[in-house]
DNA sequence: TTGTTATATTGCAATATTACGATGAATCAA
DNA sequence: TTGATTCATCGTAATATTGCAATATAACAA
């Protein structure tokens, strides 16, 4: 029905998935990266870096936005957008947590 | 046109999108976790433990096994799945690479 | 063989995502 | 004011995802 059952799920695995949806496609990757190398904020300097249309870029802003990885500031014209590192700190704790599960099945990896 | 331009980006770009899709629905999050709880492998508990049918628990099983994140083999009438330790350590680098990155804006949060 | 159990696959419906052109709103320069 | 620039939003089209019932397949037990 192309709708997730959230309400069955605990809210860590809903806040889990709900962070790795942030960079499970490719421009968003590509945004981030960018927004860390340049570090000073980046408006839409990001059309030019990425082959996409502004439009389409501002919609993976957007969501980016919302889950509040991103801030952005009205520059004039532009709109300067930069990492937010409390909630890149917090996404990072509930990843890792999650990525650092015992992989320890000795070496009698049952399948 | 719900189609990923894949090509323009890079080919760590794709697979670290491809990897974060991996856990981007909490139903998978959560087969993941049952699967790390449970080590000795899984088969259909997994139905009864989340709560969907056993045809989506199916596509979902689908989707991490073509990833290569988990493994599955015959038992019997039922079907054993585990962990893949060698492509979850993989992931685990790619994914701790992009989310270690410097976020020492000091404290001079541009925006 | 027949029935049972466990899983995969198929087909379908509902919703979500990706992408872009066109348009709107805001700011600044002349 | 007018025009240019930058970004957001709207509308739309194409495709993907999620979910399930129904059915198929495979292995075993009787």
């Amino acid at each position: 029905m192309g709708i997730t059952k959230s309400e069955i799920f605990t809210v860590e695995q809903n806040q889990l998935a709900q962070f790795a949806k942030a960079f499970s496609h490719p421009a968003r990757v590509a945004i981030l990266q960018y927004l860390f190398k340049t570090k000073s904020c980046v408006c839409g300097s990001l059309v030019d870096e990425i082959g996409l249309a502004q439009a389409t870029i501002s919609q993976h802003l957007k969501e980016l936005k919302n889950l509040g990885l991103i801030q952005g500031t009205v520059e004039g014209t532009s709109v300067c957008y930069c990492i937010n590192p409390t909630v890149w700190e917090e996404m990072k704790t509930v990843l890792s947590s999650f990525l650092n599960q015992d992989t320890d099945v000795a070496d009698d990896t049952c399948c």
